[in-house]
DNA sequence: CAGTATCCTCGAGGATACTG
DNA sequence: CAGTATCCTCGAGGATACTG
């Protein structure tokens, strides 16, 4: 952690906030990930020793707190209040970022994986059906297969088949999924379109797409032009200020 | 600037703004100053190269474009409107930080002369007397003497005596004008305890606390007992998501 | 599962001096 | 005023292997 020798709400914050991996710890937390590993995996590119070494300070920091067993195992992670909290900071963050530095996806950013780690944060259980769904995500660009096994109590994303009969096959382009999720197109409009294929009975196929609350910056992506026109005419201070000797 | 490999917008946006130092140059620049050795001055600790390296980040990036003269020399730096639109993340970070980690004052971090840097950006010109008003600040605790001359079209801060007659003298430690500045006591409080002096013509010891708009972050310290009281309460994605294989 | 230990590299950035 | 050039240091963090 970094000190700039400021007694400043925001020059504290950034300490706490601006090494790199750190927003992105807390807005997986803030999805529901908890554990060690969980966290690894969905924030590729970061080393285990930099995970715990962030995960150190985001306790000392009073933004996470460890769970521990009765051993003093760690089991895991949760957000204090504190950390619950960050929430406004996550959005206005990602609302400005969707609003001004989102541009097109670079070559590699579409990870297949990734996107379906949000879609799993994103399920509204209470829309999903009874008992156990199972989907098979088959990627086609770049080539991948996924499983999202859905329930009410817990979701689960398997890298593997996870051995289940599959009730749902959803075929896809990576950058079509992506666009589905970032609400550039609709579901509807992306099947229309064949970028996006379901393949399953119709009460399953046509129920997909209420399972998800999909991206929460969606909103924000869709209002960007009115945003960025609005802020054209924004103001700051503007008494100049100088500084002498 | 790092890269996280994520088509997502708050990795796009920690990109951007996550490098050190980056958050509080954008904060000073959203406070009106716009010239490359204001900017050194109000940042202490950044080095003019590091500082000249943020400033081409943040151009590439769209936050700030540079205002040249006909020859190409640089005059300064001017938020763009995306850089203007940041106002919102400062104050979600600000007021975050204000009520989650701003805690007590280590030694060291009550710099005289950022305090009044900020003090100067948060004239009220409107409210000023007209014509040149000259205070000395002067801080004994740490030993330091500074100048606002303010003026309604203007503000400067000087370090050495700005060769005016001075109107109003304001002696203080610094931890006590810290206080009044984040709202922890008011002026009057300030006055009445002998923390605060002012000695000069009654009109502008009973104006002076008027001038100025003090910080920003003010209310959301004062707010702060009662904000983290209902974090407590603030529930977060609960749905158990894993990850398998 | 949740880490630590060790070794090594490389690049961020401080210090200092100089420039149109 | 607004930088650049050069040199050098040190620490962040990647790779790899191991552990309760």
């Amino acid at each position: 952690m970094v000190s700039y020798g400021q007694y400043c709400p925001v020059a504290r914050a950034a300490e706490i906030l601006g090494d790199r991996w750190t927003l992105l710890i807390v807005r997986e937390m803030v999805g529901g990930v908890s554990g060690f590993n969980q966290l690894g995996r969905c924030l590729p590119g970061i080393s285990r020793s930099v995970l715990a070494q962030r995960m150190r300070a985001l306790e000392r920091a009073g933004v996470v707190e460890r769970r521990t067993s009765g051993g003093g195992r760690t089991l895991g992670y949760r957000l204090t209040a504190a950390g619950r909290d960050l929430r406004g900071v996550l959005e206005a963050t990602g609302s400005w970022g969707a609003t001004w530095a989102l541009g097109d996806p670079l070559p590699g950013e579409l990870d297949p994986s990734l996107l379906v780690f949000w879609m799993a944060r994103h399920v509204e259980p209470e829309r999903l059906p009874l008992g156990r769904t199972v989907v098979e995500l088959k990627f086609r660009a770049p080539k991948r297969r996924l499983w999202l096994v859905l329930e009410r109590e817990e979701v689960s994303v398997c890298m593997q088949h996870p051995g289940f009969d599959v009730d749902l096959i959803v075929g896809a382009d990576s950058c079509a999924l992506y666009d589905v999720y970032f609400g550039r197109t609709t579901l509807a409009e992306a099947i229309r379109s064949g970028a996006v294929t379901l393949e399953g009975p119709s009460r399953l196929t046509r129920a997909f797409g209420g399972w998800f609350s999909w991206s929460a910056y969606a909103r924000a992506l869709r209002e960007a032009p009115a945003r960025r026109q609005a802020a054209e005419h924004m103001t700051v201070h503007d008494l100049p200020v100088s500084i002498v000797g």
